[in-house]
DNA sequence: GTTCTTGCAAAGGCTTTGCAGTTCT
DNA sequence: AGAACTGCAAAGCCTTTGCAAGAAC
């Protein structure tokens, strides 16, 4: 199983995120990870932020950087970043490896996988002497209801 | 044949980037254009920069920055935004799609490109309904040099 | 009491934009 | 002349960080 791993971003190494840390109940935290949880998913820190100011009124930016970063660690959120730019999260753990198909029209997000991909991936990369560690596939185009619309 | 889209980015479509635009023969985007056509390709605006200023010394950023936009635009130059967030460009036009190896120790990039994934990539969007039109793959590992450093 | 977590405000990195001056056609 | 291009500095967006106060263990 192929595990997507992001390009590291800017925080350097040296400052721990969540080795041991991460691990006190908080119920901002908690709050996150519930709204992560119930939510629907591919939410930008911006969204999760509105999302758990309704839970936890009052809970600032900073906190849901920090607390993503560190669920993050845990396994306990996946963060993917698409082209924009813009981070997004959803629940990770326990949820199988999937890629995305993105609507150019309305920005939603459909979760995909297709098995023979990530083998002709993993083929692609030996090929060229890559010792493959993760990847990422975006598939842009109209969803079905735009699709439509149009 | 697939052509690679990225999403959206902050630049609101409101102004308009390059239609008419980029036409003007002027040295600083013909530096531009040729530090990416001769150089190895997949470089950031902050190294196109650099590149361009050996070429014409006082060159500001925000030409770069301008002329990227305009080039990509005509189709010029490439732009491609990976996990980072920093995009990175290519010489364009003549040049056949292809996806990405990505070396997570040296950073380096591959071009690659295998017609069966771009075929089960299509019917994969089409399975969920989508119209199709654009992708991006990027493979993440350690690149030969790399792998056989450790 | 020690360590982790938080809010706020400030700063960071990459990118875009306003403006006045310059260059091209 | 008129439109496009340029450099500079300022601003924008998303994200990270320093710090002092608060909460968890």
């Amino acid at each position: 199983m192929i595990i997507v791993i992001n390009m590291p971003r800017k925080t350097p190494p040296h400052k721990k995120v969540c080795d041991c840390q991460g691990s006190r109940r908080s119920r901002r935290r908690e709050a996150i990870l519930d709204v992560l949880s119930s939510g629907e998913g591919h939410l930008s820190a911006e969204q999760v932020h509105k999302a758990a100011q309704k839970r936890m009124p009052g809970i600032g930016i900073a906190t849901v950087y920090r607390a993503l970063k560190c669920l993050c660690g845990c396994g306990k959120v996946l963060e993917f970043i698409p082209s924009d730019g813009v981070a997004r999260y959803e629940p990770g753990g326990d949820k199988p490896h999937h890629d995305h198909l993105i609507c150019t029209a309305c920005g939603c997000f459909t979760e995909a996988v297709d098995p023979e991909i990530e083998r002709l991936q993993a083929r692609l990369a030996a090929k060229h002497g890559y010792a493959i560690s993760g990847h990422r596939l975006e598939i842009y185009g109209l969803c079905p209801c735009c699709a439509k619309k149009k």
